[in-house]
DNA sequence: CTAGCCTTGACT
DNA sequence: AGTCAAGGCTAG
């Protein structure tokens, strides 16, 4: 969905300031206050979600993801969901919401998410560094509407090869 | 159920 | 200190 800057309660001297108030408070004011660090990463913009396009919050399950797909890949492993589709072809439809719950899995594995994630790379990984590292190098577009702008994707690894390992394993979850 | 926001805990 | 992603909570 759309992005949402500064649109729920902050909390400012435990005050909760309604959204109008919150309209009002200055962008420099966010762009200011480090101690916010969720005001700070709704200003970073981490690329797109290799799911569903949307725009990513962060790295996911190794894949650069949003909210939506990260915790529909989460509750599919925690709740053991099986999904089924007559088509199987919904996920080429992308922009249209993944409303498809097995073709929106499917997304999710050939996108590269995967819960055993920190058993094929060490903990704190490169793919979790990835995202800083090219944050660094697009220092000098930081200026630009207060943003940390990523252009390039964040992770590009061997997964080629192993993502239809990953991707038959995690089929019988 | 979904997904936005918050907290936790590890790492730097 | 600052940063990050996983987990928790819960309104809709
Ligand atoms: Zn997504
Ligand atoms: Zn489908």
């Amino acid at each position: 969905m759309a992005k949402k800057i500064f649109k729920t309660k902050v909390q400012l001297e435990n005050k909760t300031l309604n959204e109008q108030e919150t309209e009002k408070i200055s962008y420099e004011f966010y762009k200011t206050n480090k101690k916010l660090e969720k005001d700070m990463k709704s200003l970073k913009f981490y690329g797109n979600c290799r799911v569903c396009n949307d725009d990513a919050t962060g790295v996911h399950f190794g894949v650069s993801s949003c909210e939506a797909c990260r915790k529909f890949f989460k509750r599919s492993i925690m709740n053991h969901n099986k999904y089924n589709c007559v088509e199987k072809k919904c996920a080429i439809f992308k922009r249209q919401g993944l409303k498809c719950n097995y073709c929106k899995w499917n997304a999710c594995i050939q996108a590269g998410m995967s819960k055993n994630i920190d058993k094929m790379f060490s903990f704190k990984s490169p793919i979790q560094k990835a995202p800083k590292l090219l944050q660094k190098e697009t220092n000098h577009t930081k200026n630009q509407e207060n943003r940390t702008e990523i252009k390039e994707e964040p992770i590009e690894f061997e997964f080629s090869q192993s993502s239809s390992y990953y991707y038959e394993s995690n089929q019988n979850i």
